[in-house]
DNA sequence: CCGTAAATGCAATTGTGTTGCATTATGTAT
DNA sequence: ATACATAATGCAACACAATTGCATTTACGG
């Protein structure tokens, strides 16, 4: 699932988006697109020391409002981001696909390759995105237990 | 899908999970029975002046000890709490139905009467519950658009 | 009515996220 | 290469949700 890319590969993907190639934004690719599981702004602080906690806000933010990352909250509430998979486009994400929050180690993982049923809602909803969480344990910590 | 119940039944509620009646937790079931929307600890001290924040965090904690109502998050992240359908026990939610946030009036509605599709997921993934998030207008909302 | 355990109120603290503004860095035009 | 305009960053302060410790009050069984 974690996808590999070079540092060149990001510093495109920064200008396929008119984003300025700074030092923050790729340490912050570099760090999400080297994952399987999604990343909060306290994951990425409690990493990179050296770059203020307001820059990561906007950093995160910055990239979802582009369509890079999108957004998912975990079991406590807390903003977590993920890289968008194929399909992502600019204010209109394609995440809906299942979250899998494992109650043991707090991961977030975005599980793509699964393919949601159809929802209907009671007359009068008018809903414009579904998202479907799942908590449990994640296979590492399945086996560890 | 307000329901209705009286002193009494709210006593009797406390009674059955051996809580203690007070002032704040009857106070609490009251208005949490009276509306058909998830409720959260800043709507509580809103209408509640009288009564500490921090009491109003601990009711509600207790009750969802107890399997009396269930919490969600919102499309911020605060945390809201709906009145459990039959069904609940204690640590043990049967909470999966779907939940409406509306993004105009910021109400989050819980879809009981929807049943889920069941959900396969990969390999080595075991959950204990699952929970449909969809945003968009509720009826009201849709209406006055 | 009394005593004990539980619930509450208050103060302080933590954690997540935002805003305003001065400074620095990026990318472009020269 | 250099200068300039704009965007990004760092810092301080703030806003809000939620938690913790401790003293006080309340509920309820004896």
């Amino acid at each position: 699932m974690a996808q590999t890319k070079n540092t060149y590969q990001f510093e495109d993907l920064l200008d396929k988006h008119q984003l300025k190639k700074t030092a923050a934004r790729l340490r912050v690719l570099s760090m999400m697109y080297a994952k399987n599981t999604a990343t909060s702004q306290p994951d990425l602080e409690s990493v990179m020391h050296d770059i203020d906690r307001v820059t990561l806000y906007r950093v995160l933010n910055v990239f979802e409002e582009k369509g890079i990352i999108h957004k998912v909250f975990d079991l406590n509430g807390t903003a977590n981001y993920a890289v968008c998979q194929s399909g992502c486009h600019e204010h209109h994400h394609h995440d809906e696909h299942l979250h899998f929050n494992c109650t043991a180690c707090k991961g977030v993982f975005c599980l793509n390759e699964l393919s949601l049923p159809a929802i209907n809602l009671p007359a009068g909803f008018q809903p414009s995105g579904f998202t479907v969480y799942a908590s449990g344990l994640c296979p590492k910590c399945s086996k560890m237990q």
